[in-house]
DNA sequence: TCTATTTGACCCAG
DNA sequence: CTGGGTCAAATAGA
């Protein structure tokens, strides 16, 4: 049951169903291309020198078919999930948006939380179960095999405290919480989902930063040589595993040409792609992905940012035509 | 015994 | 009313 046909009402608007659709629509005629492709072509070239294509370029479109493919369906999933984020996120760009002077402070214990807070059942150190306006970011994590969640180890150390299965989706969420939260206070958490189209990719979305002691260690171990940053991470707490991966433009996106130094990313994750949401925009950085990335989770406004993303991934497509990936 | 995970129930926002 | 996020009791594993 994948109450799929709930989507309409589930993604809040025609349009955002809209979005749903068209990349379903986007992902058939991929599958067309590559059907053809796969009985003009023929099985790589064996066929004889009667392909009209060079072997090299054969190669080439077959890649980039296969990552468009593979991003189409990353799309969709991300897709389904902003329209479920788009509310609170609305939410969110209201609190961060309208006040952007005064966003959630970088220590996690986000004032707008504690917002929330005043209005919530009550008590101090005490269980709330509003909705948490920290500060998020995504990004997606391919896995070698099934079974390989190596590449999830982000370097924290973190507690499952709940599952459940998303309308839509093909396989749960799961919740986790930073191991410290009780003992430090850290009220980093993640969310980790199996993408719909490729049980390989794994979209993780972190809310809150680290405090605890790791994670500040973590995080300064990541600064280190992006000093000049700090004065704007006060405006943007920056994810802490990817600080070292993150150009700020708020409000936008952009692609990051990040180093693979930071030690919280193991080389298996480097098939991955962050884009970091804040209240009034979002920015996505693609590093080292093989494929074409339809980045960033959404807010508010969505339609424009995603018309942003759509040019955004023809230039990243353009410039990885040109990369050493072929 | 302690810690982590599982899972049903509860709460909140839309 | 429904779906998503969280809690907390039960359970499992070291």
């Amino acid at each position: 049951m994948e109450g799929s046909s709930s989507d309409g009402s589930r993604y809040g608007g025609a349009g955002r169903c809209a979005l749903v659709a068209e990349l379903v629509q986007m992902q058939g005629m991929v599958r067309q291309l590559e059907a053809e492709m796969g009985t003009h072509g023929g099985g790589g070239g064996g066929g004889g020198g009667a392909a009209p294509m060079a072997a090299g370029a054969d190669e080439r479109c077959r890649a980039l078919v296969s990552g468009l493919l593979s991003s189409i369906d990353r799309s969709i999933s991300i897709a389904r999930s902003c329209c479920t984020e788009a509310a609170a996120a609305g939410r969110l760009t209201q609190q961060a948006g309208a006040a952007p002077e005064s966003p959630p402070s970088v220590d996690g214990s986000a004032g707008s939380d504690l917002g929330a807070d005043s209005r919530c059942r009550a008590n101090a150190a005490g269980p709330c179960k509003k909705r948490k306006t920290l500060p998020k970011w995504s990004k997606q994590v391919k896995v070698r095999s099934v079974q390989d969640v190596g590449p999830l180890d982000d370097g924290f150390s973190w507690r499952k405290y709940g599952q459940k299965d998303i309308l839509g989706a093909k396989y749960p969420r799961a919740y986790f919480r930073c191991t410290h939260r009780h003992t430090q206070g850290c009220h980093a958490s993640k969310q980790v989902q199996r993408a719909d189209g490729d049980p390989l990719l794994f979209d993780v979305v972190y809310h809150g930063d680290h405090t605890c002691a790791h994670g500040v260690r973590s995080a300064a171990a990541a600064i280190d040589g992006q000093a000049a940053a700090s004065a704007e991470q006060k405006h943007q707490p920056t994810p802490p595993q990817e600080q070292n991966a993150v150009s700020v433009a708020f409000t936008s996106m952009a692609v990051v040409n990040a180093s693979t130094s930071s030690p919280f990313v193991s080389p298996a994750m480097s098939d991955c792609q962050i884009s970091y949401e804040l209240g009034g925009g979002s920015m996505a950085g693609v590093r080292n992905v093989p494929d074409v990335e339809l980045a960033s989770k959404t807010n508010s406004s969505m339609g424009d940012d995603m018309e942003f993303m759509f040019s955004l991934d023809a230039d990243f497509l353009d410039t990885y035509k040109y990369s050493s990936y072929f």
